[in-house]
RNA sequence: GACCCCAUCGUCUAGCCCGGUCUAGGACACUGGCCUUUCACGCCGGCAACGCGGGUUCGAAUCCCGCUGGGGUCACCA
């Protein structure tokens, strides 16, 4: 039997972190036993889904690379793929529930129902519906009907005896059948909830495992019930603990940035993003933790899935972000941050080609100090724009000269005659100044450094004069001349 | 509260199933040093954990029980 799983996202909301997990944990499980990955988009909740939402979560999906075999944009045999068109499908599931006497039509109204529970609270028991609208009289229901109340449909779950199903992840899992109550599968104008709905698609879609969060551990008997009435057997489930916030709660829009999109924004690399992710809950060994994708295909496997929740570390993310930005080729680094180099207005769209070589030699002479692609205008900022006001320290390095003015009036003139203007003869240059006016080089280099960058750090010096040209530094030179008159 | 699940450094984790090889390994963070024109990278070193209590056993992080702690779920949401 070939694998098949789905990643079901409802709508409403954009992709977060944790759903993320989810479907990366399919998408790689689908993929390393060349099974299908389907996607279904839970849109039962007419008034929380959108079609934004829809749109952000696919393009979550693409930037990560999960691309899906079946499900919305791409077709497939189980379609449709969206539920809000699946209604044929699950009338016609309703109806034979029905007919087999495994439902009843309750009459309760929502804020009945409301007040039940409330009195439950009250008397500190636990709620659960009572089943009242089971044992309806034909003259009750009469009287319903006469006042123009539409019943929902409910479906008898067992009453006694233990409730069961097989996990990967957890082994067997029971629950006493007294913990669940009759729920509602239809709503009064016929719309199926959740559970039915869920039930009847994985098996409809021919889903084999479904691995989804641990929260769904509680919605599963009623699932495996509604499927067993249907004369289905159950598919294989697989819970995967939660990714928690940094105090350990179930991460959500409070521990901040939870959109992956948000991610991208940042400037994490999608290639970072997902390795992380994949180590969240899941390990190889006792050491390894970089993982090409088709490693993480061949090597994933659930039985490696540990049972307790992760913390979600944005601090061990970014630092293996670094690490991806640094083995990245330094074109391959600058096309993926050219957005930000556009905004910065440091490299229009339309920018010549002498341009993007500028930026991009100037990207690479950064790249191994670099964590998010966002950090890029700031890092060549000196090779775009003249340092405006230096940092303190930088200020202090220029003062340690004796006379500032003086040296760099020097220093531009050396420049100004240099040939060739390379990083090695620029270090020899200024190597040779240091010797020959009795100053030490370091003294020198940082002087020079400020007065280039108004910054103590940066680049080689030497390979960030060659960048930037005689011309700038030139210029700077004098500048810094004036300013430390 | 009831039910279900979980429990190794601050965090991600290996080890647990098949007890000894674990004075518990790796990584992030933090930190000392080296390298060096700075920052960073890199390298070397350090700090830091088996939640507690009982069992079982010659021996327990590993097996069992209890406790504690944490999380999840208790909708005409998904």
């Amino acid at each position: 039997m070939t694998v098949r799983v789905r990643f079901a996202p409802a709508p409403t909301g954009n992709l977060h972190v944790g759903g993320a997990r989810t479907a990366l944990f399919n998408w790689l499980f689908a993929r390393h036993h060349d099974g299908t990955f389907v996607l279904r988009v839970e849109d039962t909740d007419p008034e929380r889904s959108k079609g934004e939402y829809l749109d952000s979560i696919l393009d979550a999906l693409a930037w990560l690379g999960l691309y899906w075999d079946e499900g919305p944009g791409v077709g497939g045999d189980y379609g449709p793929y969206m539920q809000s068109a699946r209604g044929d499908i699950y009338r016609e599931h309703l109806d034979r529930l029905v007919a087999g006497g495994y439902t009843y039509d309750c009459y309760c109204k929502p804020e009945e129902l409301e007040a039940q529970r409330e009195e439950a609270r009250a008397g500190k028991r636990a709620y659960r519906y009572d089943g009242r609208c089971a044992k309806l009289t034909d003259d009750r229901v009469a009287a319903y009907e006469a006042e123009d109340r539409r019943p929902s449909v409910r479906f008898r779950m067992p009453r006694d005896g233990i409730l069961s199903f097989d996990d990967l992840i957890r082994g067997t899992v029971e629950v006493p059948a007294e913990e669940y109550d009759d729920f509602i599968i239809a709503r009064p104008d016929g719309t199926p909830t959740y559970n039915f709905v869920c039930a009847v698609d994985d098996v409809t879609m021919a889903v084999t495992h479904i691995i989804r969060g641990e929260d769904h551990v509680s919605n599963t008997p009623k699932q495996t019930e509604v499927l067993r009435a249907l004369g289905y057997d159950p598919p294989t489930y697989a819970h995967l603990p939660l990714l928690l916030g940094p105090d350990r709660s179930r991460l959500s829009k409070r521990h901040g940035a939870t959109s992956v999109l948000e991610y991208q924004k940042e400037g994490f690399l999608a290639v970072a993003f997902v390795n992380f992710l994949a180590l969240l809950g899941w390990s190889y060994d006792d050491a390894r933790e970089y993982f090409a994708r088709d490693e993480l295909v061949k090597y994933f496997s659930l039985d490696r899935v540990k049972k307790s929740g992760a913390v979600f570390d944005v601090e061990k993310l970014t630092w293996m972000n670094g690490t991806y930005i640094r083995e990245l080729p330094a074109h391959g680094l600058f096309d993926k941050c050219r957005p930000w180099f556009a905004r910065a207005g440091y490299v229009p769209g339309d920018a010549d080609e002498g341009t993007v070589e500028y930026a991009a030699s100037a990207l690479a002479l950064e790249q191994e100090k670099m964590k998010l692609l966002s950090e890029a205008p700031e890092l060549v900022k000196p090779f775009f724009e003249e340092p405006d006001e230096y940092e303190e320290k930088a200020e202090k390095n220029v003062r340690k000269l004796e006379d500032p003015a003086q040296v760099f009036a020097e220093l531009a003139d050396r420049f100004d005659a240099l040939e060739p203007f390379d990083a090695g003869a620029i270090e020899e240059l200024i190597r040779a100044y240091a010797e020959e006016s009795g100053v030490g080089a370091g003294k020198v280099i940082h002087a020079v450094r400020a007065a280039l960058s108004g910054r103590t750090w940066g680049p080689s010096l030497f390979e960030m004069v060659e960048l930037l040209g005689r011309e700038r530094c030139v210029k700077r030179l004098n500048e810094a001349g004036e300013r430390f008159k």
